[in-house]
DNA sequence: GCTTGACCTGGAGTGCACTCCAGGTCATAC
DNA sequence: GTATGACCTGGAGTGCACTCCAGGTCAAGC
């Protein structure tokens, strides 16, 4: 079984110039090819299309995705330097979510303010102190 | 108590010609200069600053911060609606923080595949079938 | 009074990750 | 046999958020 690009694109959640674009800079390998010279891809192409989702979703740049890429193509003598490289980007995950949580709790704050705020002057008056700031 | 620049891009953690660019844009008011025509920066400014940077950190788009600065400019009249912006921004924020935790599972099971296969195969042999996946 | 360093302006340049386009091929449906 | 629609290529264009630059001003220290 075999997908087209179309296809690929619906699977992964990538547009099809962007499945082309990965092709082109190395990020995944040329696919098959039918007999019209169209792309045929793979169970293995689109498993391989939905990692490197993750990756970018959890903001990965392209050029370190692009040497995971490559390392996997030379094979097991490559696994350790890959899973340090899933290792620490695990880490600058972890960071981020803590980050975003951080933030968070500010925007929570803040919205806590505004309730505030209507409670105390129901549709009127100027804006207090902690408006001014923010 | 007034602050340079260079005090307020070490305070907020943008740099100095971040600054400068945010109050080209409108994301900041321009602050009060001092006798040689330098910004000098108020303690407000200075708050401003730091929420817009978690707005920022938060992946707010420039345009949205920008609303919510001109909103402000407005006065109490414009709070429901600053409100509002915070609270879609919440939504979007911990949306993010739920997809970044699932790609860090994912992450979590690619990881603990690399240590069985270091496991089962200590040093050895072609890569299983999971390594060919991704 | 001159050097130094922080600051100023308007505008150009950068890096990233796509996204779009023109002009062409090919297989299927009618 | 032709119209349609999916696909192809190389290359140009886009949007975002900065970041850098040249050329100039100004205040303080020596």
């Amino acid at each position: 079984m075999t997908y087209s690009i179309a296809q690929a694109a619906d699977h992964s959640g990538l547009s099809i110039d962007t499945l082309r674009y990965y092709e082109r800079i190395g990020l995944v390998e040329p696919p098959a090819r039918d007999s019209g010279g169209r792309r045929t891809y793979s169970e293995e192409d689109l498993s391989w299309l939905v990692f490197l989702t993750k990756l970018r979703t959890t903001g990965m740049p392209i050029r370190l995705m692009r040497e995971y890429a490559q390392l996997r193509l030379h094979g097991a003598v490559t696994a350790g330097r890959r899973k340090q490289i899933l290792l620490e980007h695990r880490g600058e995950v972890r960071d981020r979510i803590a980050e975003l949580q951080s933030c968070l709790d500010v925007l929570d704050w803040k919205i806590t303010n505004y309730a505030e705020v209507e409670r105390k002057l129901p549709g009127v008056a100027e804006p207090v102190h902690i408006e001014e700031a923010s």
